[in-house]
DNA sequence: CTTCCACGGGAACACTGGGGTG
DNA sequence: CACCCCAGTGTTCCCGTGGAAG
């Protein structure tokens, strides 16, 4: 009987040793914007100096700010943002700060119906002609005398399909009566703005501020700033947070790397009923981001790009040649459709596929002229080959493929 | 210099999901 | 209700082009 008590014991324990990792864990998460950035203090007053005018009721410039992922772009500008509004409130200024990510709003339609819904007017998602959403957007922020500052994230996204967007916002304050419009756009290509309308271009452009990558060391900063809170009292053995810094700074300097890092080593030791975090458990966290990561886009590819995906994965794993081209991935794809049923699509289609694989770090696909066997891409893939095979077979469409196998010559694959 | 193949830009088109109007 | 308007998205069609092997 004894035995079985000590086991009894031992479950309470196990479980108690497994609420000692975090005290609290959403500080690690990026979404969080803690009250003070380390090593950002040169920049917030850079972004405050130029906003400051909001708050004497003149229009603030226009500012661009370039930056790598995770330099702390977006938090330096959702702080200095939130600040803004309080001083504002405090002198009676009304000054309005509105972030929008242009990943999730990438078109003039919606990106002005959203800012116009900030105002509470009522704009459906869709079915209006743009310049009545213009004008509804222009009506509502000039309601009132104030001072709107809109923030947009990734502002390159919105180059792409809506420049005009960019063109109109720039320039309505000449239709304002009352209020002010000026505009932070925040840009991780510091080429974007080749592609401008000159005209953007330079309204745009009348500050810019530039936040370099964080080295090794202050990424411990950070780590150590947010780990306080974040963990329980001594569970970070030594090795820990500089090792995070050091595999973050390896990725140019990606502070949401670390911390994402560092959040997951703790999870994986907390699972492991570990008491502390050590070395292993960062080393395992860094291998499972990256497997979730490609495993978590494979799963939310539209089918057409799983058949392709398929398709490449299954030539290379027939591995007599490490890479292969745009055409024999084709006659796979097509053979691939023809069996379960599915539309096939055209090769000009394929290509573009393949290239957005290429950009979600999926694939690697590299031009080359093979001189009189004419011009291809080369492929090949750039991720863990089983984890993406089963995330691609979760899919039922595809399941009617486990069995397929690739032709291995170019013989067989004449005879499609 | 020619030749070859797919790349990749651009136009055109089809379709979707919404709104307003008579 | 039927009908047309609109933005947005995914696709096809057409075609000029790069660049080393032959």
């Amino acid at each position: 009987m004894t035995g079985t008590e000590s086991f009894q014991v031992g479950i309470f324990e196990n479980l108690m040793s497994s609420q000692q990792i975090f005290e609290n864990r959403e500080v690690l998460r990026h979404t969080y914007t803690p009250d003070y950035l380390p090593h950002r203090s040169e920049q917030i007053n850079s972004l405050a100096t130029v906003l400051v005018s909001a708050l004497r009721g003149d229009t603030p410039s226009n500012v661009l700010i370039y930056g790598k992922t995770g330099t702390g772009k977006t938090a330096v500008a959702k702080y200095v943002g939130k600040e803004l509004e309080k001083s504002g409130d405090l002198r009676g200024v009304q000054c309005k700060v509105i972030y929008i990510n242009c990943e999730v709003i990438d078109t003039q339609y919606r990106l002005l119906a959203h800012i116009a819904r900030h105002f509470d007017k009522d704009v459906p998602m869709t079915g209006w002609p743009t310049d009545q959403v213009y004008s509804e957007f222009r009506d509502s922020l000039d309601r009132e005398k104030r001072v709107a500052i809109v923030v947009l994230d990734e502002i390159d996204k919105l180059v792409r399909k809506g420049d005009d967007a960019l063109y109109n916002l720039s320039r309505v304050n000449t239709d304002l009566k009352k209020a002010r419009l000026s505009l932070i756009g925040i840009s991780n290509d510091l080429k974007f703005t080749e592609f401008l309308d000159p005209r953007v271009k330079s309204s745009l452009g009348e500050e810019e501020l530039v936040f370099p990558p964080y080295d090794a060391n202050q990424i411990r900063d950070i780590l150590m700033q947010r780990a306080e809170m974040a963990f329980k009292k001594s569970v970070l053995e030594e090795m820990v947070i500089p090792l995070c810094a050091a595999f973050a700074a390896q990725e140019h300097g990606d502070a949401r790397r670390a911390l994402d890092l560092l959040r997951v080593s703790g999870e994986i030791a907390e699972r492991a009923k570990a008491s502390v975090v050590g070395e292993r458990h960062v080393r395992q966290a860094q291998e499972k981001i990256e497997i979730d990561r490609v495993v978590e886009v494979v799963r939310t590819l539209p089918t057409q790009s799983k058949l392709v995906l398929l398709s490449v994965l299954l030539l290379n794993n027939g591995a007599d040649t490490e890479s292969l081209t745009t055409g024999e991935a084709y006659h796979v794809y097509r053979q691939m459709c023809r069996e379960i049923g599915a539309e096939v699509l055209t090769q000009r289609r394929i290509t573009d596929l393949i290239s957005e694989l290429d950009m979600l770090g999926i694939l690697n696909a590299v031009v080359v002229s093979k001189g009189r066997y004419g011009r291809t891409k080369e492929i090949s893939m750039s991720v863990p080959l089983e984890s993406t095979k089963s995330a691609l077979f979760e899919d039922y469409r595809l399941k009617p493929l486990v069995d397929f196998r690739a032709p291995q010559t170019a013989m067989q694959m004449k005879l499609y």
